[in-house]
DNA sequence: TTGCTATGTTTTGTATTAAATTTATTTATA
DNA sequence: TATAAATAAATTTAATACAAAACATAGCAA
């Protein structure tokens, strides 16, 4: 086992980032340097640092002189995000079916067994979608491209937000389950129309999910 | 005329992003807090704030207690970058024909004619590749996806680099004059689908030629 | 009341200094 | 001579301290 020491600031990107995930820091929430800094108890210098790091994922805004929070939540950037994501994974998954390894294949029916029972469970959202980007990237791993897998890391990061509150909230995305095994059977047929059809249909189902979700929110709260 | 202040930060990434971006500070180049923050006479904590941020673009590698480093450029990584580039400003540009303001094409056309002055004159790389991120941006005006276009953005921060040292040893895009004066074309007749593949393969074709650019590079210099 | 200015407080931005880590050099030893 | 340990130098990271900007509040005037 390597122990793997990190730097002040890479901890509290860590720290902030799961916790902006969870729902624990709320949306449009003011991010205090100094409070922050107290509380995780290291100076501002690195709390700074992350504050940005964070905003480059698009988790936090940053505005001189006036201080960070947690970005908003909204339909609008759910069409956007779901929409990226889908063209970005099909053109991925794509390029990675002509090059996929058996073993690859072979872990993601492993990941999604675990994915099934994990559902219901206690801790289901930060579980579920810790091993639905593993079985995505999984999916991916034939690409051999680097750049692009990170830029769908990045957008992932951002869609995750939504997926954990709506898992918490509304019980979680009523076909991912059926979608996944489909798109699973999909990649072992090598059959990359239909796979990436699939993939798709799977990223702007679940956009559409939680965009009725979060409009139902809207309307409740006004 | 409104004086924007800017914070040090700010100044220190324009200032390094300008000089990657040109070129002076060469790919692979290590960037040394102390001596960059002495040369542009601020502290060191500015200076690591705006590597950090210059580092989200892609255009800096920062490795943990070993530095910071201008990112090399490579053909795979030309490869990737294009090829994403193609597809997202597709779709972008898909998009915003469907609204797009006469105002907004009109506009296009100008800076198409200043772009074609441009070409030859003293500084034209800086100038150049500074119009044509102008003239693309003017024509995804029409889609009202800010985040795409943040993203849009960032990948062409990237391939500026590539574009500007493409014109600066090799006299420039040889094709890009003829080829965004027929996309203004089609997207003047509101032809989508001419005006996608119009686009796709303009940003396919500087790829081609970059690729042969660096490829002949890399084989004389070894 | 409303709007403006002045003052004080809070918060962010930056410089300076100290600590930790890596890299280079030297010294000791086989 | 070659190798390894010890030491020194250079560099990054983090804490503290100070400066600048934004915000809130109170007092005053229209």
């Amino acid at each position: 086992m390597v122990i793997e020491y990190k730097t002040r600031t890479q901890l509290v990107v860590e720290i902030l980032r799961e916790r902006i995930l969870s729902g624990e820091i709320v949306a449009g929430q003011a991010l205090r340097q100094a409070a922050l800094a107290e509380d995780l108890n290291v100076s501002r210098i690195p709390v700074r640092e992350a504050l940005l790091q964070l905003e480059a994922e698009g988790l936090v805004s940053f505005e001189p002189h006036k201080g960070a929070s947690a970005t908003e939540l909204n339909i609008s950037q759910v069409d956007e995000l779901f929409e990226l994501r889908a063209m970005i994974e099909g053109a991925l998954l794509a390029a990675s079916l002509v090059n996929i390894t058996d073993e690859a294949l072979a872990q993601a029916t492993d990941i999604l067994a675990k994915l099934d029972s994990a559902l219901g469970k206690e801790n289901a959202a930060n579980t579920w979608s810790e091993l639905n980007s593993e079985f995505h990237n999984c999916l991916y791993s034939g690409a051999n491209r680097p750049q692009t897998a990170d830029l769908v890391n990045i957008l992932n990061k951002n869609a995750d937000r939504y997926i954990r509150m709506h898992l918490l909230w509304a019980g979680g995305i009523s076909k991912a389950g059926p979608e996944h095994a489909e798109l699973l059977a999909f990649c072992q047929a090598r059959d990359t129309d239909n796979a990436v059809a699939k993939l798709k249909q799977h990223i702007l189902s679940s956009r559409d999910e939680i965009k009725a979700f979060l409009s139902q929110r809207e309307a409740t709260n006004s």
